[in-house]
DNA sequence: TGGTTGCATTGACAAATATCAAAGGGATAC
DNA sequence: GTATCCCTTTGATATTTGTCAATGCAACCA
């Protein structure tokens, strides 16, 4: 882990990692969505090239100038925010085709940190060159904007699990949420792998991992998952749906 | 309450309610800030009139089409989203110079409720124009991504709140934001009526309305704060800041 | 003005989750 | 290949918050 904080010193731009939204498989799921292949041309001439990161680094941290925003082509991330004192809240887990470092926009600064769970690799997107652009092209426009929306329900979503569930009814809906991000991008939506620890999800639920795992547990014993460490297989999809039903259930 | 829902039938946009943004005590804080005289003119001519709002009415509610942001020019609001499944969930409450509606613009359906919790005025921002408008002021498109970026911001804000704080240092937490809030409007920081109930504090901060009223009574009792009903006074500041001091405070 | 209704407070108890502690299992590094 | 370290699991107990219930307070309506 030390290793990787000094590598991350300093940006590894990978200067020789084409990258094109016209060729790539995400584009479905990403920023070029809706473009014809003319304007997706001029995005592609935007986009600073690709960067990989090796499990356990920094995309960037908290305090960082702002300057990109970042497209996941492959690989995993958490992104988490520190408080001064000493609070730690992981916000969000990010998949492929899923965009990076809008927090920054703000302040200029990022406010979170965004880490590797998983060699990954990202696209680097100039915010202001891509705002030069999206002034040309309206559906671009239009698009980066429905991204941030997406993001701001997205984090509504997860006040809403944070406020009203209980510890089971989290670790459902976290498990149903990666199940079906993970069909969108056409893997199993029964079985995956975690890449992340009890911990990180606890944290993303607002639990402690002793109670993440013994939910684990709890749902393996009840023939719902089958777990083993951070390999899943969801057995039952409805039996996991019907744990989210309503609090007042008997009544409605 | 149900004289409210058959008044909100029909939107009452009230075509005589003049707003000028270059008039406005608000625009430092609001959607114009930063534009130059002239381009805050351009943004006048976009504005679609005002709209007053009863205490109780609804700006908009979660299915209706999304059509315009909206801009707080006087009272205050609440914003929930309610799921399928009776999960309620206060996401936010606005004051005069924050903008609503965001999350409308990612399904072009507004997925949550908005609600005057006094009586109330809202500039309404045709999102299509705006988005025509942006792309030729470049401050102003600028502007409006770091509106919407502060919104995520404020939203993983809201979720380190309910992931690592107990109950009494949310509520700290809630009234420490309102004090700086108001301040920021040039209210008293130190004594303010809360427009909200007990139960929709509790709902945003993940507590039943039981908790927030020991809380509040707590806080009393050890001289933080007086409070009467609705009204409340901070007595002790940093007291409450001293609360949100990490939870392993004796190491560090 | 008096009653009604909704909101707030408080108490006693129950339930959920956190904490502390110990031990086992895998992955990783040497 | 083996040792180490981190992650995970599980148990016993403590703490926090929720639930249920009763009462009080205040505003609003008739």
């Amino acid at each position: 882990m030390h290793a990787n904080v000094k590598q991350n010193v300093v940006p590894l731009i990978t200067p020789g990692l084409k990258v094109a939204c016209s060729q790539c498989n995400l584009r479905e799921l990403c920023l070029p969505f809706g473009l014809s292949d003319d304007d997706m041309s001029r995005l592609d001439h935007l986009i600073g090239g690709g960067r990989k990161l090796k499990r356990g680094q920094h995309l960037y941290r908290a305090g960082d100038p702002f300057e990109s925003i970042f497209a996941v082509r492959a690989g995993f991330f958490k992104t988490d925010v520190l408080t001064e004192d000493g609070r730690d809240q992981v916000t969000g887990f990010q998949m492929a085709g899923e965009i990076l470092g809008m927090d920054g926009i703000s302040t200029e600064t990022h406010t979170c940190n965004a880490v590797a769970l998983e060699d990954s690799e990202v696209c680097l997107i100039p915010f202001v060159e891509l705002e030069m652009l999206s002034s040309e092209i309206h559906s671009l426009q239009h698009h980066l904007h429905k991204v941030m929306s997406r993001e701001i329900v997205r984090d509504h979503g997860v006040m809403m699990l944070l406020g009203t569930m209980r510890a089971e009814e989290r670790l459902a809906a976290f498990l149903l949420n990666l199940s079906q991000r993970f069909s969108a991008r056409g893997y199993s939506p029964a079985e995956f792998h975690l890449r992340m620890t009890r911990e990180e999800i606890g944290s993303y639920l607002g639990l402690k991992l002793e109670t993440v795992s013994r939910a684990f547990s709890r749902f393996q014993d009840e023939g719902l998952i089958s777990v083993q460490q951070k390999h899943v297989r969801i057995v039952d999809i409805p039996g996991l749906k019907a744990l989210l039903a309503p609090p007042d259930g008997r009544i409605g």
